[in-house]
DNA sequence: CGGTTGTTTGAACTGATTCAATCTGTGTGG
DNA sequence: CCACACAGATTGAATCAGTTCAAACAACCG
């Protein structure tokens, strides 16, 4: 897979469930047998209904390319996005009905299982649920640092933060490519908490501090270490 | 236990370790065998350093009575209470270490076993990582509420909404009971992302309105279902 | 081309913070 | 029982960050 200087997000096909997974830490042969679990591919569009909040949710999903979010709305409709699902990560089904929905941020390749054929392979060795819970470890590491982000950080850093852990995420190497932003100002707006109007202003503060530049999508991070400063963002929570 | 009219979260002493998981939903044998698990009963006092951030986790624990919270800091020291663990509730081990520190609201009984024979117990049987897979899902999903808590709602329903949950999760029946508030104000504006000014303020506001009432550390619920409104709160989250 | 969606900007407004002072309750030691 | 210390709660005034509303602009797509 040639990685160009500006590879877009949903580019970035998944080089198969397996492969991933391994690179996740599990054992290669484990994976090889996960995969083998009975599966379908859907293409699921941007802003496109997806799966509602309340409804059941029996379904292993993982993302094969692309991106996809959690989100939830409080009593006034005013919604938020509550995770991101990133190349590689997945969702794994749960007993009743989930009271987040599932949107695709960017057109995305998702690979979903049923509830019973994943409780089966999970079953099948013990290794298996050790490797999950530590992914649904590492995503609540990840809530906390995003309750951080809200509760505790102005503006500024709320939104920078965000770019960063994309960068991280999407493994963008800073040094030698841009990022090309998967999101709508509305959609950043609707992870840190905040207006479209704020979010704009804030793109617009960094690029007149000379941290980033943008050409339409693309945003060139000018000065990473000072961006990460600002956002007070370390990567350690996401290992 | 006799349960009166006024009883602090700390005297709750929860019925066993096996009782708690069966309550919860694990099968009454295998509660039974869990408790056999090697463990150690400590109590932690409040505001006290008990588990910093940044150090290996290799502990299960489970609060016996009273309550722990997760906290963690942004870059400038400001703290952000990022989860709680009423009685019944467990914070699992996790490879290597942990970003965020342990400390106790209120002087709490906390039963800590060791990661490994843990593990041991977990590995015996796959009902158990079943189990305790379900209960990452519950505090995942009470974390995604806190984000909207904290991202989509103004000071006074995000203070209610803490007053709610704390209701149903420390199981206080407001119809007959009284709450014993088991923060202060400054621990509130920790968890909703405010300052403690501020959270004095909503108090007053939801006493003027007459919402609630005040004795000490006693809160009195007027209008429980007012207040759920103000809140946004739907229990359903929680189960 | 026209419609739609997203971005940008300005001006007025408001909710929350900050700072600082005061008040209250609790526990301690004399 | 009082004096004192300390932590938390309460209040006011000034300030500021972020929202809201509204309008203009740009990019994209069929």
């Amino acid at each position: 897979m040639a990685t160009s200087a500006t590879v877009p997000i949903d580019a970035k096909v998944g080089a198969g469930l397996a492969e991933t997974l391994t690179a996740a830490g599990l054992k290669p042969a484990l994976a090889k047998r996960f995969e083998q679990m009975p599966q379908r591919q859907v293409t699921v569009l941007p802003r496109r209904p997806f799966r509602e909040p309340g409804v059941a949710r029996d379904e292993v999903m993982f993302v094969r390319s692309g991106l996809l979010s959690k989100y939830k709305s409080d009593g006034n409709g005013r919604r938020q996005i509550v995770a991101l699902r990133f190349v590689g990560d997945g969702i794994l089904p749960r007993q009743g009905s989930a009271d987040y929905g599932v949107q695709a941020i960017v057109r995305s390749e998702v690979l979903i299982g049923k509830r019973e054929d994943f409780a089966a392979v999970v079953d099948s060795d013990a290794e298996y649920s050790r490797f999950f819970m530590q992914l649904m470890e590492r995503h609540s590491a990840i809530s906390y640092e995003w309750l951080v982000n809200c509760g505790r950080r102005d503006s500024t850093a709320r939104v920078t933060h965000l770019l960063c852990e994309t960068v991280e995420r999407s493994h963008v190497d800073v040094a030698k490519q841009s990022l090309i932003n998967p999101f709508t100002q509305q959609q950043i707006a609707d992870i840190t908490g905040h207006t479209s109007v704020n979010v704009n202003r804030v793109f617009a503060d960094l690029e007149r501090q000379g941290l980033i530049h943008r050409k339409g999508r693309e945003i060139f991070f000018d000065d990473w270490a000072e961006l990460q400063r600002v956002a007070s963002f370390r990567a350690d929570y996401l290992r």
